[in-house]
DNA sequence: CGCATAGTGGTTGAAAGTGGGTAAAAGTGG
DNA sequence: CCACTTTTACCCACTTTCAACCACTATGCG
């Protein structure tokens, strides 16, 4: 049993496009894969999505192993891995966002670090607040559930 | 088997945002968890839901599993684990409310803790009221009760 | 009626967030 | 292959935030 990232953490990307990992994430971070962490974008939504490095090695793993002939599995593959980059984290415990992932996500200063499980997800604080108005409105309206979540019991 | 809350408790929040456990609580609390709670919102209703640390991995557990590609599940995944936030009672059994949350639930100073089984509710006291009156209302009219509780014993 | 415990609010010091400067390294073109 | 430009990593300084601590008040119980 992994990594469990959660929470929402409004964070300002600095001038040179650094984002600083609140801190209390840094220990973990720091245990699990020594501040080696790798960012790809997300293919449904104007999103990014920040593995740490093991985690990561079993995704692109499983990715790997999709059949070469599929186009629906070439086209995810080229996206996700194509776009995977590795990032460090400093001794201020930030990482530098590549300027083509910064720019596909529509990331400007202020950004939102969304924790989900064993992945953080990095999003323009504008697009999060759309997307999760959006989402509250949905369930709101009475959206469909999948099958798998019915039963479950919070 | 694990804790069970129950009852309702009106409270203050002060002006830092930090919500005092009432005393009951604090040492099923404290045992069970060591004072580590997790918060989230409720996406049926604009209020919060707070947890004991180890109920909440479980239902986490359970979320993360969900399929990554099934826009339904990237839902209730970003809503609730991406709100949800670790909170540490101080030595006078207090939490702070983080104020994204608050924000959700509309907290100002009056607010109620409602006992919930293996979590908490925690609502803006104005809309509880609201809500309970409206739910009393409701099954006054006789609305209807689905299959499962028609053979419910009290 | 007094004591103990819970509720409430304020203060402060450490740590996290933020921003910039500089030097090395990588990339580019002649 | 060398010179020049651009990028990036490391370092340092400033500002803000928050969590632990402390003090006071209210309440309930013996």
């Amino acid at each position: 049993m992994g990594i469990m990232f959660r929470g929402v953490n409004p964070i300002n990307l600095d001038g040179k496009g650094r984002l600083a990992i609140p801190a209390r994430y840094r220990e973990s971070i720091g245990d699990h894969c020594d501040g080696k962490m790798v960012a790809t974008i997300d293919t449904e939504s104007k999103c990014l999505l920040l593995y740490p490095q093991p985690e990561w090695e079993v995704i692109q793993a499983k990715l790997d192993a999709l059949p070469s002939f599929n186009p629906a599995a070439r086209r995810i593959q080229r996206l996700l891995v194509g776009h995977a980059t590795d990032l460090d984290m400093d001794a201020a415990g930030r990482v530098l966002v590549p300027a083509p992932l910064r720019e596909y996500a529509q990331l400007e200063k202020r950004i939102v670090l969304l924790g989900q499980g064993n992945k953080f997800e990095i999003w323009s604080e504008a697009l999060w607040n759309e997307t999760r108005d959006a989402y509250l409105l949905e369930v709101e309206a009475g959206a469909a559930l999948p099958d798998e979540m019915q039963t479950l019991s919070l």
